[in-house]
DNA sequence: TATAAAATTGTAACTATTACAAATTTATTT
DNA sequence: AAATAAATTTGTAATAGTTACAATTTTATA
């Protein structure tokens, strides 16, 4: 595992309490969080810290490439901290964001418009994970 | 084209003058608008008309099917006339969103999760359009 | 025509996010 | 080491998109 300090240094970005937190959260929970959920994770080992805080670093990381944020979900903000090419699937009974590889890369940029440079690509799925459709209550 | 008022019925939903000229307004407006747009642009012929039934009867037509939301957009939900698969892009510099087809329909939905069942994709590119690449003033 | 159901409306509330200025921390210079 | 400057963090207040809700109006049914 990438130490978080180095990277951070790496990006021009200076790796205070607070940074480094929010990376390491980010990093070793691969779950998509919201700001919200980072802050309410992060506040008892860091008793100051301001979702402020929370909201600019994330949007800071996004500006870096450290992470991404994912536009699967309207009501919150989504990020990422695989920055790799991958694809999201949202449940719409659980609520889980599943990554899944992306099975022909090589393909999944033909789509451009004429003449357009890109920066960034997102393949969204939504429907229904494996385990809910195995619960009958839920369907 | 198709007969609005016929296609909402067909889809279960009456034809009000507020959902007719939504729908209206849907079907010639290939630009993904918002709830406001769509409001502001039809309150000169429905001087009574509320926004909240434009929100509502946006969110009424995607449950039914006869429109689709795009998540391209974090700042305002955007809506779209054409519920027929293809991608989308937005051009960071002007904020325009092009509709482009998907050029290999039949892989696209390769990389669902195992076992999941799916009822939407959405295929996102973020980038520059051609017409700001060609307009230096932009770069 | 009377009654019930559906749709629309306006206001107020809600929530995620951002703006901003003050306070704190960290780095740099003397 | 002290003083100064720069960067970062913090808390509050503001903003904006969206939704909740109850009242009103319109449309359909009896």
């Amino acid at each position: 595992m990438r130490n978080g300090a180095t990277y951070l240094t790496e990006c021009g970005l200076r790796p205070s309490v607070q940074r480094l937190a929010i990376y390491n959260y980010m990093v070793t929970h691969p779950t998509h969080p919201t700001a919200d959920e980072i802050f309410e994770a992060l506040r008892d080992s860091i008793p100051t810290l301001s979702k402020t805080t929370v909201y600019n670093t994330l949007k800071l990381f996004v500006a870096h490439g450290v992470i991404d944020e994912v536009f699967i979900d309207r009501t919150s903000e989504r990020f990422d901290g695989n920055t790799l090419l991958h694809a999201h699937f949202l449940c719409n009974c659980c609520g889980a964001i599943i990554d899944t590889p992306i099975e022909n890369p090589e393909r999944v940029n033909d789509s451009l418009p004429h003449g357009a440079s890109l920066n960034k690509t997102q393949l969204l799925y939504f429907g229904t994970c494996e385990k809910c459709l195995n619960q009958p209550n839920n369907n």
